[in-house]
DNA sequence: ATTAGGG
DNA sequence: CCCTAAT
């Protein structure tokens, strides 16, 4: 306990850095005592790393972010998997039951990296213990083989009152040949608040009540795996919708997760590691990034990635909006956008888009020019001939505009939800505003695609399939401000390609357009349909999609750092964001140097979710601390 | 695999 | 976020 003393650095929020983890300069120093005195150095890395792990011990104390006990944990999730052979289709069910039936609404998609997963027999019964902060649910399943399988549920939603979960009925799973597939049962005594009732039990709305169920082998896999792993995925409607009601505050989306891995400990990206979600060219990133200043505050956080742009091309958008003063509408829509338009069954010449005047019986003219379809990604064999290749796209727009499309209206970035405005009303009528109206078609929603599982498994494409498939993923366009963000308990979203902000689109946007999106973008340009794919590199060097840190985030990231320093990004990985996949410690990193700097710059320049000044105070605090502490470490550290 | 920094 | 050098 003495030594626990003398180790502390005065700040009673701050912990004594480990040795063993010594920063950078900690390991100058240590090289540099070294050679003065070796025993010293010993003994120091003794004494502090004793003292580390009694301060660790310590701090892990319930009410800290660590792990809930169980009698914190009052709900109760079970999960079950069983056996079930059938389809060869390896897919694993999702059976919402009791409860949870609450939860799983209307759709479960459960992605199983087939061909990927060989699950012995499961020798325990396993509990999902809530990691409590992230509101993931881990579960550690042990096969024959004594590897071990790592199940995590997890939901993006708000979901703070699931804390515990089991696993139960695992004995004999297998999953293996590709033939098998397990099921998964879940069921969960919780109870959500209810919330206002604009809740439809629509097949649309309910998209985005769903549950995805994942499991995924991270196994050293596909070593040689030439094509992105395959996935099979399937979706289903449950059996009732039951209880959407009760999602509606309770729950934003509800992604979940089971992920199964074979190895101890995380490994960050693995899930990226083959093919990463695409991103948008570093330039355009940045660019686009800028160009949100002009987007109102509460805005911007709803764009999480590029697929989340505020522009207009995230659904089919129109562009070459032109007025025509003086002229009386017309449609000028280009022929694929008029099939488009047709398809809907709305009118094919949409009154819209830029371009619109104040005729003399104060109606706004609009003529749509053209319409595309962004970000349809499209995998196809350099082999394909070029009529393989048409159809192919032809296969994956019609497959899309297969479920019917709505209209979106977007005024100056921001979708116009309701229909009883008028465009007095809106501002549409407004001639400067015209530049910024827009329009997209997006999927009606009843035959939406299902979602995708993206992380894992980027191309849903069958090994065995010859026929190139696409790929798309419905997703917002736009979403309002989350209802709240509990600080403290943020959700991870492990969806790189979906990271549907969590609470976003519970009321408001059940029915919510969801962009015609595909894929999360594996060309640069939204334009560019089919990529030509240069080398094979080139798609595993990816870049993942920019996923802006949550308000939560930043609060975690900060208390970690005030207690283990600005060194030990590992730790600050495994203390604080264990559960998000998508955070590696080298993010973390980064954004401690982009907090530092936005601590440090007027709140004028800051962008981007806004973060609270006492958090960046914290920041600039904890950073001058372990900045001093690295100064001159010696006087404090050592006795 | 981690850390630290530049880009 | 990415990329890398250095550990």
């Amino acid at each position: 306990m003495v030594l626990q003393k003398r180790l502390y650095y005065g700040f009673d929020g701050y912990q004594v850095p480990p040795i063993p983890r010594a920063t950078r300069s900690d390991r100058r120093r240590c090289s540099f005592r070294k050679k003065v005195d070796d025993n010293q150095m010993c003994a120091f890395d003794l004494l502090a790393t004793v003292a580390g792990k009694l301060l660790l011990e310590e701090e892990s104390s319930p009410s800290s972010s660590g792990r809930l006990t169980e009698k914190e944990l009052s709900p109760t999730l079970q999960v079950s998997i069983k056996k079930e052979q059938q389809d060869e289709d390896k897919i694993l069910k999702v059976e919402p039951c009791g409860g949870l039936e609450s939860m799983i609404t209307s759709d479960c998609s459960v992605n199983v990296a087939k061909s990927k997963i060989q699950v012995g027999s499961f020798e325990n019964k396993v509990e999902l213990v809530s990691s409590g902060y992230q509101e993931s649910f881990d579960c550690t399943v042990v096969d024959k083989f004594k590897k071990q399988m790592n199940i995590e549920l997890q939901n993006t939603g708000n979901i703070s009152n699931i804390a515990k979960a089991d696993i139960c009925s695992l004995d004999d799973l297998t999953l293996r040949d590709r033939k098998q597939s397990a099921l998964v049962s879940v069921e969960s005594s919780m109870t959500l608040p209810l919330g206002t009732d604009h809740f439809s039990c629509g097949s649309f709305p309910a998209i985005r009540e769903d549950v995805k169920l994942v499991i995924r082998d991270d196994d050293e896999n596909s070593s040689g795996c030439t094509h992105p792993s395959s996935t099979t995925t399937k979706s289903f409607r449950a059996p009732s919708c039951v209880g959407n009601r009760r999602l509606r505050n309770g729950f934003a989306s509800k992604y979940w997760k089971v992920t199964p891995k074979l190895k101890r400990e995380e490994k960050h990206f693995n899930a990226d590691s083959e093919v990463k979600p695409v991103y948008h060219h570093r330039k355009f990133c940045y660019k686009y990034q800028r160009s949100q200043r002009d987007y109102p505050i509460k805005k911007r956080k709803l764009y999480y990635d590029h697929s989340s742009l505020p522009n207009p091309d995230r659904g089919i958008s129109c562009k070459g909006i032109t007025s025509f003063p003086g002229k009386k509408f017309s449609c000028d829509a280009s022929a694929s956008s008029a099939t488009m338009c047709g398809a809907s069954g709305k009118p094919v010449c949409l009154p819209g888009q830029y371009g619109t005047f104040q005729s003399e019986d104060s109606h706004v003219k609009l003529r749509i020019k053209s319409f595309k379809v962004p970000e349809l990604f499209i995998e196809i064999p350099e082999s394909a001939t070029v009529g393989s290749l048409k159809r192919t796209v032809m296969e994956a727009v019609t497959k899309i505009l297969g479920g019917g499309l709505r209209v979106g209206v977007l005024l100056q970035g921001k979708k116009l939800r309701d229909d009883n405005e008028t465009l007095l009303q809106t501002g549409i009528s407004d001639d400067n505003k015209l530049d910024a109206l827009g329009f997209s078609l997006e999927p009606s929603g009843s035959l939406a695609p299902p979602p995708l599982r993206h992380e894992d498994s980027p191309f849903p494409f069958t090994s065995d399939s010859p026929q190139p498939l696409t790929r798309y993923s419905p997703t917002p366009i736009a979403v309002l401000d989350p209802p709240s963000l509990n600080l403290g308990s943020f959700v991870e979203s492990d969806h790189d390609s979906a990271p549907s902000p969590p609470d976003m689109s519970i009321d408001k946007n059940l029915t919510d357009s969801r962009a015609l999106v595909v894929v999360p973008a594996m060309n640069v340009g939204a334009s560019a349909v089919v990529p030509a794919r240069k080398s094979k590199r080139s798609e595993a060097a990816q870049r993942r999609i920019r996923r802006p840190f949550s308000v939560s985030e930043v609060e975690a990231l900060v208390q970690a750092v005030e207690k283990l320093g600005t060194g030990r990004w590992r730790d600050v990985k495994l203390r604080a964001f264990d559960n998000a996949k998508h955070r590696t410690y080298v993010d973390l990193k980064d954004k401690w140097k982009t907090l530092v700097h936005t601590a440090r710059i007027s709140p004028q320049q800051r962008r981007g979710e806004p973060v609270p000044q006492e958090l960046l105070d914290r920041v600039l605090n904890a950073h001058a601390h372990w900045a001093k502490q690295q100064a001159k470490p010696e006087t404090c550290r050592f006795l």
